[in-house]
DNA sequence: AAGAATTATGAAAAGTTCTTCATTATTTGG
DNA sequence: CCAAATAATGAAGAACTTTTCATAATTCTT
């Protein structure tokens, strides 16, 4: 993900920048309300953490002129006020969530990663790492903005890996969810679709994210 | 579409009826709220007309009720009150509108489009008289429950003529929207795809839909 | 380390969809 | 009513997708 940190004390945006790293996220410091401003006319960021209380412009001005544009990024407000009315206030405004300091930081990748399943729902998309699916035009694309043409099979064969990330498919669901069979077919069909789909995704994103598990079935994994 | 009218005063269920009926709709009275949850049990309604004041069961206490049961049905609430609060008790009861009587059909009949548009863009789909589409899973059916097994041209195309339906659509516009090209080609791709969709819709429907304009292109109708 | 089971792969075959083409039918204006 | 323009149609051909098959590679078991 590209996220925008935008808080002025650097001894919390720092340490935020490092921790979504390890995770694997990209995310760009903005030190007042009008710098984040700037950077988001330039950058398309997955989410955007604002903190309430900055120079320049508030977080809770941002937001609420980032939504006047009609973008509608999702937006998760910091701040260390803690009464009820900022949190309408804040969901007023157009933003997501909102999470008062001080919280560690599992707590806010919990809702960073919440938001973004919201949004994605809301958009008919699925994501993976550097993959994101347009359910409705059926169109996927790597997170460079090249476009993986698939064929319907291969789609709903990575449809089902995603929503089922992680975890490990046997044979007998893929035939069910991908083929509508209730067995496996005496043909590896199963196999050679995997195999082509695993090349398009390779060619575009240099990844392998379809990992064998011998005897068990198919995994997406994160990397 | 399958309407429900809720509704103990005849005098005014009846006329709704046969309006309905005009429009090309079908509808059925309950004449108070036990009754209107039991056809609930057995028939899918497009929409559920919900008088509040009614014996046994209130308008607003079948609108819990089938909410509670999951039913994401469009609920349309008449009364005679005409409180801001009323309203609001309804939207929170789970109604997606509310009308205040005395009202016009017309009026009635506007609001009912306006929920279905509604309702339908929510869950991805459109609908045409007895063709309803699904965006999502592309497939589509018509109201007896039969599928219709477009290819995806076919489905594109459908789509493109049910969101402009009522006006007339050009082949230049037709080739834009449906094969991306900014100019009529030397083909007829589009007359043949015209041809194909068209024989699928009545051999399920019986009805033909898509009227050629000579000299201007098609134009989908309501009959 | 060898044999059996499982998975991967390239290429051919089968099945669909999309487009083109030649011909027929329909509409419109003079 | 006739000729020209426009649209419809069946069938062939091209393009693409899906499945099958034979073979190679990998993994597991002992």
């Amino acid at each position: 993900m590209e996220i925008l940190i935008a808080e002025d004390e650097i001894q919390i945006a720092e340490p935020l920048r490092k921790n979504f790293l390890e995770e694997g996220h990209h995310s760009m410091i903005a030190a007042d309300g009008q710098q984040a401003l700037q950077m988001l006319e330039k950058v398309k960021f997955d989410i955007i953490l604002l903190d309430w209380k900055m120079p320049k412009l508030s977080g809770l001005e941002v937001c609420r002129m980032v939504r006047e544009k009609g973008d509608s990024t999702p937006i998760l407000l910091l701040t260390a006020l803690t009464q009820i009315s900022n949190k309408v206030e804040a969901l007023n405004a157009g933003a997501d969530d909102y999470i008062t300091k001080p919280f560690s930081f599992d707590e806010l990748y919990a809702r960073v990663k919440a938001i973004r399943r919201r949004f994605n729902i809301e958009h008919d998309a699925l994501e993976h790492d550097l993959i994101s699916m347009n359910l409705l035009d059926r169109k996927v694309q790597s997170k460079n903005g090249k476009l993986i043409e698939l064929t319907e099979k291969e789609f709903d064969l990575l449809k089902h890996f995603i929503i089922n990330k992680g975890i490990i498919i046997s044979k007998e669901k893929l035939c069910q969810s991908v083929w509508g069979l209730n067995f496996v077919p005496q043909t590896n069909v199963c196999e050679v679709t995997v195999k082509n789909l695993r090349k398009k995704i390779e060619e575009v994103t240099g990844k392998k994210y379809v990992k064998t598990i011998y005897g068990e079935g198919y995994i997406l994994i994160d990397e």
